[in-house]
DNA sequence: GCCTGATAGTTCACCAGCGAACTATTAGCC
DNA sequence: GGCTAATAGTTCGCTGGTGAACTATCAGGC
């Protein structure tokens, strides 16, 4: 895991000079974009290797604890893409390897047999309830460096920015 | 693409119900870090989508845009590895990708002949002239939703969470 | 000069995620 | 009731990225 400060230096610099061949490149924009990117990222190799003692990624995580999190502990494949932002060839790949570990329970729906019930097991349960709180003090330390209104103030700022990109995203908006 | 905004309120619930079983979980910190990795990922998509046409993806562009921005044109695969966050093993199939269009070249150094030099071609540059300018639009899109101020103190926080995280993430430190 | 260890890249085998094609089921419509 | 279109998942083949093993080169001690 490289160290982030002399990627940021770097970049700060790249993006200097390239500003300076092409004048109207949006220098902060890009700057902040980049910055996004490598911070999510960072955060997101660290998350990863704590779950690898548990033989889980990011994605197996989520789609578990949307299972622990919902109402009656179920879900169909297709919600859960929705919700993971995965597609579903991915997701069942996913529900394979939870459902073989006997953490989540596969079973046709009887009101419409096209779809597929995923169910968090008790073992499941179990599993999140042991594995989930050696997982907060490292993320806690992650934001330490933010003051109680710092946290706020980004917190406010990235909701905004990401309901801002949420209409922009898309391309295919021909009806 | 799928929305953020629905995804963005089904998080907030579900954490919410999480922290109803699991009570000492940090929900602020947990929404935050939640929120940065979707929002990021959006940008990340979106831009990609923009690469797509002159087939590259996000990793390709960096290299290439790294190689710009140098002061000579040049680098080793090593340099770019550590500044672009990747693996050796996935630089080189970058790198031969972006050899093949002609876009950079390869050459060893002559004072260490193990290195290889990676250099921008005349046509890798004007590939860059000509295909940096429309992506600016929309980066600038991205950002509208933020007064000045607001981005800056969104750039301010967001630097300061990049460099907090920095030493954190590096679990090898056995000497 | 020569052996040992370190360093720069590459190759290989694998994993995670995706688009396209396919299957099974349901809904709508005549 | 039977045909058509739409929907939910799965399978298959491909891309992007990774760790481990390997090659080639260099550096340092002797």
């Amino acid at each position: 895991m490289p160290s982030l400060k002399p990627l940021v230096d770097a970049m700060y610099e790249g993006v200097g000079r390239v500003a300076q061949r092409i004048p109207e490149m949006p220098v902060p924009e890009v700057l902040l974009v980049r910055m996004l990117m490598m911070t999510a990222g960072a955060l997101l190799r660290g998350f990863e290797s704590q779950l690898k003692p548990y033989g889980l990624n990011d994605s197996d995580f989520r789609t578990l604890m949307m299972l622990y999190s919902s109402e009656d502990g179920s879900a169909s494949p297709g919600e859960l893409c929705s919700l993971a932002e995965q597609k579903p060839t991915n997701m069942t790949r996913i529900a394979n390897a939870l459902a073989k570990r006997d953490l989540i329970s596969r079973a046709h729906a009887t009101h419409d047999r096209r779809q597929v019930v995923l169910r968090i097991t008790p073992a499941g349960r179990r599993f999140v309830t042991k594995m989930l709180p050696p997982l907060f003090p490292p993320l806690l330390q992650s934001f330490a460096c933010f003051s109680p209104n710092e946290r706020k103030t980004f917190e406010r700022l990235l909701k905004k920015l990401a309901l801002h990109i949420d209409p922009l995203v898309d391309p295919d908006v021909s009806p």
